[in-house]
DNA sequence: TCAAAAGTGTTCTTATTACACCCATGG
DNA sequence: CCATGGGTGTAATAAGAACACTTTTGA
């Protein structure tokens, strides 16, 4: 094997950012319209090179920004691609991350490298530049995954919503149908959400009533996690399950 | 920002390597005794540059064999570290891949590049170079995170085994005891392991039962993942589970 | 008065939990 | 004969799944 290092310092790393929205029932991405070679014109995934003194979070936060205009999203590393022809220009291995916004609370701009940021409804989203599906793709089933992990209706829906409206958001994402009285019950019995004594307005059809999402109740949802499978016995002292699923994913 | 894509040219990366085995009722991980700079001499995770032609995948798999003699083992990418200052030769970011592997299947040798390679028990390791002592707990989450969502104990105990046997190994990863008739009842009920109607020989007790994982009911699972959460109303027509929780996680 | 979505309970089934004693072996 | 771990069942509780009709509104 080579003794000369120098040989490895010849590669780039870049951030390719997928934040997921949710609108008229729909689950987005957020794309960029890309100012820059190669593939410019195309529509793609806001992504751009790291720079030699950045950290990788950093770099996801301050790319997302400069493209799109959106600042103060938290972001979530996903995975890391590295084929070796990936990039035109030479060895670029990206690093995926992923997040989730509520579309009505954030004004997306364009900038001088991306020529228009805009939302895209999944279904929709069939070619990308790069290998930018394949990191779609990955960031989508993370989502199903967290969507089974974590009450995730909070980071995508408005302040305000319905029953109904929570109900699609987990249909949207699962693909599936389910259950109205059993998805209420269990939603419910969470003690996640708050009724705001509210109705919709304007609607053809009976008002639904309004809630918002418990914030304190989130935290601990967020450190607990949803359990299942063995459980410890009581006789020994426990250890808490935040510090079993703490961390990483 | 630079349109000067040169300047990013200059970085490297590496892949890190965890592997988890289980042995006298204790978690081990794989560790190497540098033979190369920096921190030539120190145990650390099996991890080499990745070359410029090479896939991601392809050097995890590459460097495990170079460093330790294993080789067929199933790599999964788990997080990848980019903290600016990681790495005293310039900047090199490194992807984490993890593994489990049974210890008795495999023999361990060493290689020009490392002294030696050896299996440390994962409580004793509390010091490693890099952000390897970061990387190892990261690993170490996902480890626990896994057991919860597959039948683990496949990959890591010998082809015949005791249910204390598994059940031990439960409790090491999670940290935890677990109700011996419960842990029975879950673990049989799943008909995942074949009872070989063989006795452990030469034990200073009542010996245990053996038993071995059935391997085609393990490919079911793997395909089907465990599942709990909201489950889709029959009307419509179903979208098997895999679907929703193939690929990544 | 119609269309469209909101809202609501009960029964059945399955999974999880708690818990304590006798058994077989080697030393 | 003793120490060590192996092995076993049941009752109570909790969670999940199936399922259909009435209500409220705007057009």
């Amino acid at each position: 094997m080579a003794t000369d290092f120098g040989n490895f310092f010849k590669s780039a790393f870049t951030v390719d950012n997928v934040i997921f929205g949710f609108d008229e029932g729909d689950l987005k991405v957020l794309l960029i319209k890309r100012g820059e070679e190669p593939f410019m014109g195309d529509w793609a995934l806001p992504g751009h090179f790291v720079y030699p003194a950045e950290d990788l979070d950093t770099a996801a936060i301050r790319v997302l920004e400069e493209l799109t205009g959106l600042n103060n999203v938290y972001l979530e590393q996903v995975k890391t691609f590295g084929a070796v022809d990936r990039h035109p220009f030479g060895r670029v291995i990206t690093i995926a991350y992923f997040s989730l916004i509520k579309i009505s609370n954030y004004t997306i701009q364009s900038s001088s490298i991306a020529l228009q940021a805009q939302w895209h409804s999944i279904s929709q989203v069939t070619e990308l530049p790069f290998d930018h599906m394949v990191i779609l793709q990955s960031c989508l089933n993370r989502l199903r995954w967290l969507l089974r992990l974590r009450p995730v209706g909070f980071e995508l829906l408005p302040p305000k919503f319905t029953l109904t409206e929570l109900q699609h958001l987990y249909e949207a994402i699962l693909e599936t149908d389910l259950d109205k009285r059993n998805f209420r019950k269990k939603i419910l019995s969470m003690n996640l959400i708050i009724d705001l004594d509210e109705m919709q307005e304007g609607v053809a059809h009976r008002p639904a009533r309004l809630y918002k999402f418990d914030r304190k109740r989130y935290q601990q949802f967020l450190e607990e996690g949803f359990s299942f499978e063995l459980k410890e016995t009581r006789k020994k002292e426990r250890i808490s399950r935040s510090q079993l699923l703490s961390a990483d994913q």
